[in-house]
DNA sequence: TAGTGTTTTAAACGTTTGTTTTACGCTAAC
DNA sequence: GTTAGCGTAAAACAAACGTTTAAAACACTA
């Protein structure tokens, strides 16, 4: 049986938005490899806007509940600080390898959704995904947190989008990377080893020491 | 005197595309800030593409010059290897500032220059800054792994990126992260306490344990 | 079976895009 | 004083964009 239009749609948009971007991406591409009518984007979706926040809500829903899930399920009693952190960026990189389900341009393209949310021309996306998810990402931050060196509130909001932009940065690009590399020292690797070499990592950049604010001159 | 025309662009084009992005940032807007012709873009630079390049090219190259010296200045016999990694990312950050001058928009619309350079939709950017400045990014790299933990070629390639991706993704999206943080713990943050802050960050991140590499599952 | 609400279709709309063309003014060399 | 050559100007180009329209097809209930 085919699929309902919304779906393949769905995964139309994924696969074009995750190789060409947002901006770059027409709907004619989009409905046209998804087999559909044109107008179906803005019958179903609204708009093109609506159909991306559409794509994203497709990834944080189960992000949701797995990182909820894993994250309360933690014993954070019997371990040090410095494994709790270990133990919550494993959960984040088993969640996001998750994501990527034997299909690493997902999971590149689930980064960029994030990496667009800061940016101006998408200030729809940021709106729409800190009004939907925000008890997720307060619950990440809290816990985080009590594992982390003391540090003012502020200090630690920029820190956690320290460690969010190596993140975001290493999925948006691991194909990018990955080809160099391979070109440069004939390996290749895979996301799950990449994301497991990362781990120490973002535990090391989270522990670092804590500076008082000083103007840098 | 007026300036040349060729100034006046790159003057208007770096400001808008900082605004709003390479693809959302149209010619004729380009060309009407600047107060010269739409055709002017394509008579002196050929395509958007030059224009894009070229203003890259005003970016990198004042900023080649200070980091070869500041690196090539630098006393690496009496200090430790810790000392010379935050000597290395603070002269980074310097340099960093440097590009800013007073208008942090400059130095935000750089790192998404560099992040963009790694997607696939200006790809020849990519392709014309490896071919412009890779002596500059093999010094980089050259310099910083002297001084780092003991890994393999391909892991230190690796973990170079990371560092560069935590430094490019909060200097993209600085001004939206500055905004939420100034709206939820009231407190305005200037450029250069921020980049103060990170360094002990990417200090931390680079000299993280080096792990074998296993595949996470 | 008739009728109602939903979905799909083809076509057109009005903009906007990067680029090209052609003509015109200016300056410098011979 | 004429001729190149360079830079600017206005206009037009063809293509692509997101969105809207109105009619046709469908699914389902009464």
């Amino acid at each position: 049986m085919k699929k309902a239009t919304v779906e393949r749609i769905l995964d139309a948009a994924e696969f074009e938005f995750g190789a060409h971007g947002f901006v770059e991406t027409s709907l004619r591409t989009i409905t046209s490899k998804a087999g559909v009518n044109l107008a179906a984007v803005n019958y179903h979706f609204g708009s093109k806007k609506g159909l991306i926040q559409a794509v994203a809500d497709r990834f944080f829903e189960p992000l949701t509940l797995g990182i909820q899930k894993r994250l309360q399920s933690m014993d954070t009693k019997q371990q040090t600080k410095h494994q709790v952190l270990t133990n919550i960026y494993t959960d984040l990189m088993l969640e996001a390898l998750n994501i990527a389900q034997r299909n690493p341009a997902r999971l590149a393209l689930f980064a960029r959704l994030i990496n667009s949310a800061y940016t101006q021309s998408q200030g729809h996306l940021r709106k729409h995904l800190t009004y939907q998810y925000a008890p997720l990402f307060i619950l990440l931050m809290k816990t985080m947190r009590e594992h982390m060196p003391e540090m003012s509130h502020e200090q630690f909001f920029w820190r956690f989008h320290h460690l969010m932009g190596m993140m975001v940065f290493t999925l948006s690009n691991s194909e990018s990377l990955g080809a160099i590399c391979a070109a440069e020292y004939d390996t290749q690797r895979e996301l799950p080893e990449i994301l497991q070499q990362l781990i120490p990592i973002l535990v090391a950049a989270a522990e670092a020491p804590v500076l008082p604010i000083e103007k840098l001159a």
